[in-house]
DNA sequence: AGATAGTGATCTATTATATGGAACAAATCT
DNA sequence: AGATTTGTTCCATATAATAGATCACTATCT
């Protein structure tokens, strides 16, 4: 609406080459979006010229190394990813399986960490990539414990009535086969203490691993550990400081009139 | 030049971010890059959106995590990176120190994958980031095997002769508190076969130490490893496909005339 | 408290910029 | 060898970015 048509086109082009997997032409990136053979090149010499994108020996593109350090930049600003890091450490160590960190951004759960497992079978999402919210353990934990309407969209539907129970009295998320057949995904919050008396849901530790294995460590060990894993984060988070303006909320009253 | 100038200032205003370290206002970033609020706030609109860029409860805007799927999904396409990972992982468990790959990109030296040591004193660059190629190990390698002019203005300078007879002899790159004080590195040629009999240089091994713990280890060890490390990964590589066509060379005589 | 200076967001006429068709040389396919 | 397809460059036209002013709001300073 109110943003840079330009700008849009170029990011357009970026995803584009990274949702294809293999470096494109330009007449091809042109033809998948639509644009011009001319206004394709035009800005990707643009992006090219800051490594956003990078050009192959063939002259085809493709997403550009610069992304790697600006990914890597934005990850580590991220709080909870220092402070989880040690403890995830300590439970790959432990339990030799994949645990990873996700965070609701936008209204959409992002991985913001992972740590893979020693096991043969490693099955998990890739760190920065986006999971759904509707069948997975971090969705449903999400769904009962986050602050309602934060969740977009895929919320509209209600979680199970007795899924949701579950998850109040275990105090997790869990999902078997659900997601991915032949994974099983056990979800706990992360909390953060809040100025007064309150708590916020920051994000979310989960362990993902191949179902017979799951089943082997035990639901109920597996299920005490993170539990645990996810306490020491949140004393290693400290305490939020309250005393920030909400800017956000202010915004929104002027948008909609 | 030829480039889209809107989608360079958006560049602009996203590297500022990464730079910047902190979350930044929009007025900051108009006053820094010399562009009026309304245009930067335009600019970041289409960022956000993406998520390229996120904004905080303040309001402040920093990178965004989108980033780092983009960025991790442009590493995960290096075949270097590919081939090498089990052989870093091994190194590391044996060695106990930071082990990294580099590769050249645009006539600068850059991080392309990196495991670090369990050391208590751990130093190297950021995956990602770029290295200076005067001072460095794998920047000396790069001066003597790499193909001239490869590397950009900074190899104007030639190498100073008698180094650059230490490399061939040994046929690895040393750096002792040059870089970075305390710190030594040995870098190590990854060649990759090609189609005749031909090799080309597609990236370097090193491994970072705090100085005291190097020489514990010893150059002579570390050497003897890591040229046996980069062995495997070259035979992990394959033989390259040589039979592309170099478009590059083809465009560069058009832009000269 | 009241005033002041800062913030981010929104609107607008003006201008500069992106656009996309055509023409080009090279390279690949048939 | 001819026919397609590729990436690149050019240029008149129309569109989209610009930058200044204004508004709503919130901290900060007497």
């Amino acid at each position: 609406m109110a943003g840079a048509a330009t700008v849009e086109k170029a990011l357009d082009v970026l995803f584009h080459l990274h949702e294809a997997g293999t470096s494109l032409g330009l007449s091809e990136i042109g033809r998948a979006l639509d644009l011009p053979k001319s206004s394709c090149h035009r800005l990707l010499t643009s992006l090219v010229d800051r490594e956003v994108v990078d050009r192959d020996d063939a002259g085809h593109y493709r997403p550009g190394l610069a992304l790697l350090s600006l990914g890597i930049g934005a990850q580590g600003r991220e709080p909870v990813v220092a402070a989880a890091r040690p403890i995830l450490e300590a439970e790959v160590a432990e339990l030799g399986e994949t645990v990873f960190v996700v965070g609701l951004r936008r209204g959409r759960l992002r991985v913001l960490e992972k740590l893979e497992g020693t096991g043969f079978l490693r099955a998990a999402p890739g760190v920065g990539d986006v999971i759904p919210s509707d069948v997975t353990a971090v969705g449903k934990l999400y769904r009962v414990f986050g602050s309602r309407a934060e969740l977009g969209s895929e919320s509209a539907v209600a979680l199970d009535p007795i899924e949701e129970a579950n998850v109040l009295r275990r105090g997790y998320g869990l999902n078997r086969d659900a997601w991915i057949d032949g994974l099983s995904v056990l979800g706990v919050p992360i909390w953060q203490q809040e100025g007064g008396s309150g708590r916020r849901l920051v994000a979310s530790l989960a362990l993902a691993a191949a179902t017979a294995r799951f089943d082997e460590l035990g639901e109920e060990l597996i299920g005490r550990r993170l539990l645990a894993a996810a306490e020491k984060i949140a004393g290693r988070l400290g305490v939020a400081d309250t005393g920030r303006r909400r800017l956000g909320a202010a915004k929104q009253t002027r948008k909609e009139r």
